[in-house]
DNA sequence: CAATAAGCGAAGTCGTCACTTCGGATCTTA
DNA sequence: TAAGATCCGAAGTGACGACTTCGCTTATTG
């Protein structure tokens, strides 16, 4: 691959991180190429289609979660680290939700991204148990009800444009909640 | 008003409520058309944007919800009134959080929808304050945080068909979170 | 029951967006 | 440094969806 090429392709996707965060999931293709700088034609000709798009920046953003998750699955403590990670994935992954929107309507979930996905519960699941030995986390919580939780926190942290108050008082309720019981 | 207006405007109604919550909220406004069994040009009469027949939607909706908070308002237990309220407004909010996202998409925040959720806040702020008078909800939690968290939990059951318990069980875990500390 | 006003649907128009084509510019390698 | 492969952007193309027009149908009213 020739190095402009591959430039290029750098660019898109910082480009489309930008565009589809600012702008939601139904932003055009042309507005992630003006962004980047590039004609149309060179964003189709690395990613043939606009769910290609969509999934390569949902990847990207999943794969530094689960490297931030998987740092805090040998934290020194445990509960904290639960709280750490709750409150990344939702400040960070704000503005990328539209985008796991925008995949789910379509009809076929991509494997690439779901690939990620997957590796991103596996790492949270890890936290989550490590809580749960230390006894500062109930045990009755699953993953799956901690990512749902997750996720409902980060889909209505996107609605907002800045984390405040009110969104980390909610975090906050959560974790009480995920706390074990006095 | 002739009668079969009314009548249609109805069925209009209806369809689109089926629809937006089966296909999303990029559904067409064909797609209502055919399921109501008239032709486009009457959803465009009775509705002249599309913005408006989403919101028309989402005020029925809404004060569906308000009736219901207000009952639970005056319920014999406030604890379980408030427990009630969470789950019904995510239960029966599930379809049609998609439309709100699309609501807010727009450049333009309708009034009509906008007074709705206002109405909507105030019933559930009503049902808030009388369970944390009663001493079993935390009493530093706001209205604002409250409907924060319905919020994120209904769109993250709208956005894909999640088992009932896992749903549930996240409820369980917000609502553990909201009970008074012991 | 006839006149009339309101309502209705089929067949458009117009703009947008995902995706393609092609002639020219640019990087690589011998 | 020159041949040649690779990459690029400007200008399309075709489909789809929001919204309009117009001739016909149907409910209302004196």
């Amino acid at each position: 691959m020739r190095v402009d090429a591959r430039l290029n392709r750098e660019r898109i996707l910082t480009a489309a991180e930008e565009v589809f965060g600012e702008l939601g999931a139904q932003a055009s293709t042309e507005e992630v190429a003006r962004r980047a700088g590039v004609g149309v034609a060179t964003v189709f000709r690395h990613f043939p289609t606009k769910t290609d798009l969509v999934e390569a920046t949902l990847v990207r953003h999943f794969d530094d979660l689960v490297a931030h998750a998987r740092t805090l699955a040998t934290a020194p403590a445990p509960g904290p680290a639960l709280g750490d990670l709750v409150t990344a994935m939702v400040e960070r992954g704000a503005t990328k939700v539209t985008l796991a929107n925008l995949l789910g309507a379509a009809d076929q979930v991509p494997s690439g991204a779901a690939d990620a996905a997957q590796r991103l519960r596996d790492a949270v699941d890890a936290v989550l148990r490590r809580a749960q030995e230390a006894g500062v986390a109930r045990r009755d919580v699953s993953v799956d009800e901690l990512y749902f939780l997750v996720r409902g926190l980060t889909q209505a942290a996107a609605a907002l444009p800045v984390p405040t108050a009110v969104s980390r008082g909610a975090v906050a309720v959560v974790l009480d909640g995920l706390a074990a019981k006095r």
